[in-house]
DNA sequence: TATTGTTATACTCTATAACTATA
DNA sequence: TATAGTTATAGAGTATAACAATA
């Protein structure tokens, strides 16, 4: 077959009007990042979302499996995997509420806290990685305009969106 | 029971730390971008995953359906039912290479370059609308910023992130 | 024998809705 | 009876690998 013909490398621009556009690039770069930050949680044994359930843990101890839950519009059935995770791992205790039976407080355990401070300087580190192309002046000007688009979007600002679909999409070949 | 004790409507900022970090709005902004441009694309028929493969058609008519995939990194299998939902609904043709009868060689119709302006004018309004929050010379400054970045992951511009997951989780109560 | 496109299988993930125990 | 949490079921979507036609 004439490869030239038909094994050129790309089709072309394929269409600047999208991949020039705020929309695609934002959701380029944040699958992207999504993706590479998984990456670099997998060594601690949790992904984003865990991250995101041991941060609201941590700023409310205590609180039910429901009322976390809803704070993540994560539906309860899903919660109860989530925090079987972090049980198994010893990083979340269910505590019985002695009031009422039938809910189960949350608390951090020891471990659980030392894993969520490993986890947020990973965090912090590879927020550098992202913004490793922007000056010091530009990334803190690049945050505040997302700030202001996200401001505009409504919507509570903690939930986080990747729950939605899975964290890091299988990749080995 | 107690509703001020358990049923407080959210647990506390639940991290700055992660809430406040490009990375977190990168992708929630990305994630409700796409969500709500699929929605502005549904009267359409289409997904913005048919319109990746509708612009790459179009910028390369009459290539095989793996050059194609290989193009978007899309496995083949998939790309068989993607090209199955845009030729069922008229907007491209699958025509045999009289050359070599194993390849199809992928073209718009009519209907399919009208449907294709279309849903750039759509995209383009989507646009308008995530940006509204911002001034002209902030969203040129912003776009140009995102650039940087995305130059900064390497990796071949023109890919769409989205593919690996459904566009839009679905979402009716 | 190698390659293009297709189909089939198995797997992962999710929400919905029963179910258990407490109230 | 209603609620917190759990489990079971069914559905959507995917990649892997077998398959058919053509080279």
């Amino acid at each position: 077959m004439s490869e030239a013909d038909v094994l050129t490398p790309a089709p072309g621009p394929s269409g600047e009007a999208l991949t020039g556009s705020v929309g695609f690039l934002l959701s380029k770069l944040g699958v992207g990042s999504a993706r590479r930050f998984a990456e670099r949680l997998r060594p601690l044994g949790i992904e984003p979302r865990h991250l995101a359930l041991l941060q609201m843990v941590a700023a409310s101890e205590g609180r039910s499996q429901q009322v976390l839950g809803e704070a993540l519009a994560v539906p309860a059935s899903r919660m109860v995997a989530l925090v079987d995770d972090l049980e198994q791992r010893g990083l979340v205790e269910r505590r019985l509420n002695p009031d009422d039976r039938r809910m189960r407080a949350l608390h951090l355990t020891k471990k659980g806290r030392g894993l969520l401070e490993r986890a947020l300087a990973i965090a912090a580190e590879h927020e550098s990685e992202l913004c490793g192309p922007l000056e010091p002046a530009e990334r803190a000007q690049f945050l505040a305009l997302l700030r202001r688009l996200a401001a505009g979007q409504g919507g509570p600002l903690g939930v986080p969106p990747g729950l939605g679909c899975p964290a890091e999409p299988p990749r080995e070949p």
